[in-house]
DNA sequence: GTGAAAGCGCTAACAC
DNA sequence: GTGTTAGCGCTTTCAC
């Protein structure tokens, strides 16, 4: 027996039930009334066949498309599976699918996979950050479909956004780290132009120490690589070349960690002799020797509001919507942040 | 000037540019030859008006979907980002695009996730494991279009696989182990009736074990949390509960380095007095104090190669292709297997 | 409760 | 090089 290399059709199912095509598309879609005995007839019909719709004619016909299509940096960076999760657990409740996308921090890779996933023409759309490039935004904006961007809250969304700000986050920690009295501090970071949030959370943070009189006193920035290995050298590099920081803050927590690590091992105190602190709040590493002092973005949070922006204007597309949802992030002290 | 909320159709785009439907549909796609004149004017109209193409349509008419459908567990295991990478990296020198859907490890979500992928007719599927329900299975078979099976070769594929032997590993580790005069083993892992791979691993681990008369002295199953502090907690609670073990073998890498980092706290010898291994080659966890002794599984590979033969087979249907494609995974022996 | 006709926006196939 | 025609497999609409 050859297999059968043309996909089944509805007509298929039509002619295997004796029912037409119509009303097979009734049964299988749940919609309008239908007999008890024609129903069942469809469905032994439709899985005798193994009868998988085809979305594809279905959403053309229908001229709707329940997916949404969700553009985040990178997935290996464990923020943003938080985030996912967050979505699919919200979507879960409708018949929206999320899509994802990945832009390697990329804004032409993201006008990419932008201008991909519009031209499937999703329901609405989940974008990473307030910062696109031009073309981008214009594409939003023309696709007439809600967006929601996440993650960041300081600038100014195309449609409306989710997320914290991160000049205030880096502000709160700035405040937290001199109410503490460390005024001898070094930051370490990815390097900025790919990641705007950092940056963000990098100027809130300086700007409260200016205010105080104080100055970042070593910085450095990595890219690429094992985070926590990355975290270890740059920390041990750092505290050579200046000895009398008194604090160190990671613009996330695997570079925390990793600094973390290489303090302990020389026996330094922490959090009396040096004080540290990352971001992120990352679930991963809480088996570490002592909890690194950190900031919860609102991953999950983020996710799930978003979700809940693009089911609610889908299902309503006058429904009303805030512009802006600024979450507020909390500080976790662990058992790095604080004068003995 | 109200919004147009009617998307712009290809219509349009010949309207504004006093050019056909199907010549601007052809200078859209490259297909043909088209004189650059015409080519200039499409392009420009296309570009004022912001017009994005419906590949909906599209699709439906050249019955061509450059999607792959990728059917893994989960996201936040960061095996599946690895092998996303590699995969997206092999589809970008194609026209193939890779849509990820997520089981959570449960086969009833396995078959709903495979039924609306399918639904969307992808040029190919690339899913997680050999173990899948009679349906799902069935859909595979009848679906008509490649489908590689990926991670594990232990079993028999509906169409073909790529992937490790972890029965293999299991045995290789073993081996390993014995060799370096280790009797009193201990295993912890995650509950396996989730994890067909991480079962197949301690069965051929066990095997290898049994041939020399050796039996895993204690065992200690887990889910859910932060598989560092479980690793800690289990390894407490285990080495209390056992203390003549002189070895603890571990179904992944972040549960080994929670196991190493309380083992290396109690100033326990390592490898001396204790010896350590993990699966996975979790490149995450290499700024720690020590190396865990671990096992690569292919997995950027594995993705490379499962994309390959996608693409392969969509380019040419009649592509020869090996039914099973068995990688090699090597010992990593770190700083946590071998007796001083 | 069921069916027939029209068409969603695009592309294959062919004509010019 | 460019245009015309006929569908892709469904759903909408309306008639029965």
């Amino acid at each position: 027996m050859a297999t059968e290399p043309r996909p089944l059709t509805l007509r298929d199912v039509s002619e295997a039930s004796g029912v037409s095509e119509m009303t097979v598309s009734r049964v299988l879609r749940n919609r309008g009334d239908v007999s008890e005995a024609t129903r069942t007839k469809v469905l032994e019909a439709a899985k005798a066949l193994g009868y998988v719709p085809n979305k594809i004619a279905g959403a053309l016909a229908s001229q709707r498309v329940n997916l949404v299509a969700v553009i985040i940096p990178s997935l290996r960076n464990m923020v943003f599976p938080e985030v996912m999760s967050g979505i699919s657990r919200e979507l879960e409740e409708t018949d929206l699918q999320p899509v994802v996308g990945v832009t390697d921090y990329m804004p032409e890779k993201e006008e990419k996979v932008l201008y991909e996933m519009l031209s499937w023409r999703p329901s609405g759309v989940i974008i990473a950050g307030l910062e696109h490039s031009d073309a981008s935004r214009a594409m939003l904006k023309a696709s007439g479909i809600p967006v929601v961007e996440i993650m960041d809250t300081d600038g100014t969304p195309v449609d409306c956004a989710v997320g914290i700000s991160h000049r205030r986050a880096g502000r709160m920690m700035g405040r937290a780290i001199l109410k503490a009295g460390y005024h001898q501090i070094g930051f370490m970071g990815t390097k900025m132009p790919l990641d705007h949030r950092a940056r963000k959370r990098f100027e809130g943070f300086t700007e409260v120490l200016a205010k105080e009189g104080v100055e970042i006193m070593d910085r450095e920035f990595y890219s690429g690589g094992s985070a926590l290995a990355k975290g270890r050298e740059m920390t041990a590099a750092m505290l050579e070349r200046t000895p009398e920081l008194d604090f160190l803050y990671y613009s996330n927590d695997m570079i925390g960690a990793g600094g973390l690590l290489h303090v302990l091992d020389q026996g330094i105190d922490v959090p009396g002799r040096i004080g540290l602190a990352g971001f992120n709040g990352v679930e991963l590493l809480d088996g570490l020797p002592r909890r690194l002092a950190t900031m919860d973005a609102c991953r999950t949070e983020i996710g799930r509001r978003a979700a809940r922006i693009i089911a609610s204007r889908v299902a309503d597309p006058d429904a009303p919507v805030e512009s802006v949802v600024e979450l507020t992030p909390t500080i976790d002290f662990g058992d790095t942040l604080e004068r003995s």
